[in-house]
DNA sequence: GTGTGTTTGTAACATTTGTTACTTGAAAAA
DNA sequence: TTTTTCAAGTAACAAATGTTACAAACACAC
């Protein structure tokens, strides 16, 4: 664990920080699609992520849901944060978007920490802010692409956080991400395919010039 | 000033904090439609809201906007806090909604003051998480809303932080907001009318049963 | 091989939203 | 009063998105 987080980490924080972290906290291995946080959920610690990266959704009463944003290594889900900071419940879903290493902090710690190292409390206040940078653009996305180019940019975020040019995952998935049906997905796939942008097969999407 | 103060913080803040905020902050009347903060600008000090409300709005490349909500007195924009935090520019645009009075308090003092008082720390993380938690509301409402439900909000919205059911717009200032067009809202509108939810006048809409 | 379930393609149609153009009506200015 | 300006209503049409239904293509188990 502790050559994961000096990788990822090291650049940010001191090395008794480091220590203290490969110490208390938890390593955990996830699996692809695994729910490292539902909605509803009390918020005990707060992920790292070591390696992997994580999708973060939102869902309405209706159970439908939405891509807010991809949550790489390095980082962490501010959104956790903020819940357990007001000791509320989590508002958003956290799945694992790959096979993810992750360490977990608990919260007391996390509080602890924030007094007693000042590389800790920037990388919390510094994750605040990106996450709240991601919740504009998520924001953007909704109210100012068409659903083309919505679905444009989640095919090469979705590769940028794979690290790999090869999608795979079906047109039925996608169109629960980005809350919109199969049918929808499958045509505007098309159309990108007549455009040059991607190239379909079964069960996986190439993007061209990624 | 710190009479207006103590009515909307004095819950909230020791007395020692209200002083200091009275003797550093500076007393600000603004008028409706006046540009708190705009997109773009370098923030150097973050608004406590005294009476009055102020409108967030959100601006693409284009120039189109869209209303992200509304911020009442007792509260602060966080979204300000994390540009002063990481000293970057606003992504936001802040507009007085109605005649307003706040007090700006400098980053300076503001980072000074999370040491110094208790109750400014989890005034700070609590304004966080409730900002949070209007972005994705944000996020909800045009993910997962028709505009037709979309509209009734914004009305409903609106009429709450002017505490007042007669509202006082266009139907073009509703389109801008809501980023559509003018017609597409005289549509909706006249709709809601024949659902008995609202009623409508020139230059203004009353909310029924609000 | 055959059958079975899943994924994708596609047509046809419905609904929602956006656009253009023009009219009506109210208020303000002359 | 008459003129002018602005807000609102409305029709007709275009484009985007959602829905239903079914067919074709493929993968896998048997």
């Amino acid at each position: 664990m502790l050559e994961g987080l000096q990788r990822n980490y090291g650049y940010l924080f001191e090395d008794d920080l480091l220590k203290e972290i490969s110490e208390i906290g938890t390593y955990k291995k996830v699996s692809e699609g695994f729910i490292v946080i539902d909605i509803g959920e009390h918020i005990k610690s707060i992920p790292l992520i070591l390696s992997g990266a994580i999708k973060v959704m939102r869902e309405d009463e209706k159970g439908d849901d939405l891509i807010l944003y991809f949550v790489e290594q390095g980082d962490t889900c501010a959104m956790t944060i903020t819940c357990c900071m007001g000791e509320t419940k989590s508002e958003i879903r956290a799945v694992a978007e790959t096979d993810t290493r992750i360490v977990m902090i608990p919260i007391q710690k996390m509080q602890e920490w924030m007094h007693k190292y000042k590389s800790w409390q920037s990388f919390i206040l510094q994750s605040y802010h990106e996450r709240m940078k991601e919740l504009l653009e998520a924001i953007d996305t909704v109210a100012f692409l068409k659903m083309d180019e919505r679905l444009y940019k989640y095919l090469r975020d979705k590769a940028m956080v794979n690290r790999d040019d090869l999608i795979k995952t079906t047109h039925q998935e996608i169109a629960q991400d980005l809350h919109t049906s199969r049918v929808v997905v499958s045509r505007l796939l098309k159309k990108l395919e007549n455009e040059n942008k991607i190239k379909l097969h079964r069960n996986s999407i190439k993007i061209i010039d990624l």
